[in-house]
DNA sequence: TTATATTTTAATCATTTGATTAAAATATTT
DNA sequence: AAATATTTTAATCAAATGATTAAAATATAA
């Protein structure tokens, strides 16, 4: 009956491609698309019913529940964007500095286009949103990478100044992402326009490595 | 009737020290909490009345409905954020880089005091909460600071590369205020409890002067 | 084609939630 | 103290909202 259509549909496989454009898929995007941009609470499931063009009862024939559905968008978009910096952080081959660079660049583009991810994320971790921060193993991601000990051996080496590696990922992340998350405001204060600003956005995706080498060394 | 009690009250003057214990101001002060942690949408007027222990009722008496208790603590909000910022943008004594010292300084101290600020400010500015940003002359604050004035002196000195003053305002909110943000993810990270990331944030009021300064002139 | 299973809808329910009302309690003025 | 004004409450309303149900429409299998 009210069965999880989405287990049942996955286990065929073979019709994987057909759903990406199934109303499973349709209801996610849509429900992706919501709760990115208004965050859980402000989301009415009509509004997700409505954006993706179906009734309101088929939305919880397929999730069952507002709160489910959430839980699955929330996992997708936190795993999608953890895995690029998980990717990077711990590549054999390239130096401190490269993934310095790769990151700044890969999110630069990625929030250019979903500029919504960054606050949706952190408002709703700080929600605790189902406890997403204790399920997932993101400290042994991050505290065991390449990335990490690379850092660690710049800083034996004298390389690096200011020893805290926690300062060092802060500013990388603070510099790359603010700006997203108070991208209205900064436009209220320069008057730029979203196209001026994500030419801005580019521009840092040249400069953010030069600074984070600059403060590596400053004292 | 049901006109606005604090527009009366206001009015005499006299009982305002008195007002600051009243049930107005308490009603205001749970308001303030409960919104600055949840958000407008997902705040319960009821959850306001209990914290400040009176009858729900009482908030319709003296605010008249929700939104109206709402905008009230935003603009609060915005403005204790801002005055500060103004204050030290526009002040005649110091130079650039005392600025840049004053605003670390300043805004780590409020923000580990009140960390949700940011996240609740920006969260509700991008939803345009009221209009706000129209409405407040936040543009011309901040490009006519004498803050402004004097970065652009330093670029035309050569004393400062990068000339786009954005970039440098969005690297210092940047660098003072994402750690806020990101607080639960980065405690996540780290595994560091409040009152060691408390002493991170500390190290930030002498390090962030001085790798604004090592971003200044890099290229 | 008929029968069966799946998908979708319209109508409705139950709860939550912002708001109101009328009355009670308290304070203030005369 | 009596009269009046102010503050607070309990009870209730109405709209919004997440969820369910039974039936209709459509696809799939026999």
């Amino acid at each position: 009956m009210s069965v999880n259509r989405s287990l049942y549909k996955m286990a065929k496989g073979k019709e994987a491609k057909k759903l990406d454009t199934s109303t499973e898929e349709k209801i996610k995007e849509a429900a992706r698309a919501v709760f990115h941009k208004k965050g859980y609470a402000a989301t009415r499931t009509r509004d997700i019913a409505a954006e993706a063009g179906i009734n309101l009862a088929l939305l919880n024939y397929y999730f069952r529940s507002k709160e489910k559905l959430f839980d699955i968008i929330m996992l997708e978009t936190v795993f999608g964007f953890m895995q690029n910096m998980a990717m990077v952080l711990n590549d054999e081959k390239s130096s401190l500095e490269e993934k310095v660079e790769l990151i700044a660049s890969n999110y630069i583009d990625l929030l250019t286009k979903e500029p919504n991810i960054p606050i949706f994320m952190l408002s709703e971790i700080r929600n605790n949103a189902g406890g997403l921060l204790e399920k997932l193993p993101i400290r042994q991601l991050v505290m065991n990478s390449i990335f990490f000990k690379q850092h660690q051996e710049a800083v034996a080496k004298g390389k690096i100044v200011e020893p805290s590696p926690m300062h060092f990922l802060m500013n990388l992340l603070s510099l790359v992402i603010f700006p997203f998350i108070a991208q209205p405001l900064l436009q209220g204060i320069s008057g730029l326009h979203e196209t001026q600003f994500n030419k801005l956005m580019q521009e840092r995706k040249k400069l953010i490595p030069v600074w984070v080498k600059a403060i590596m060394k400053s004292k």
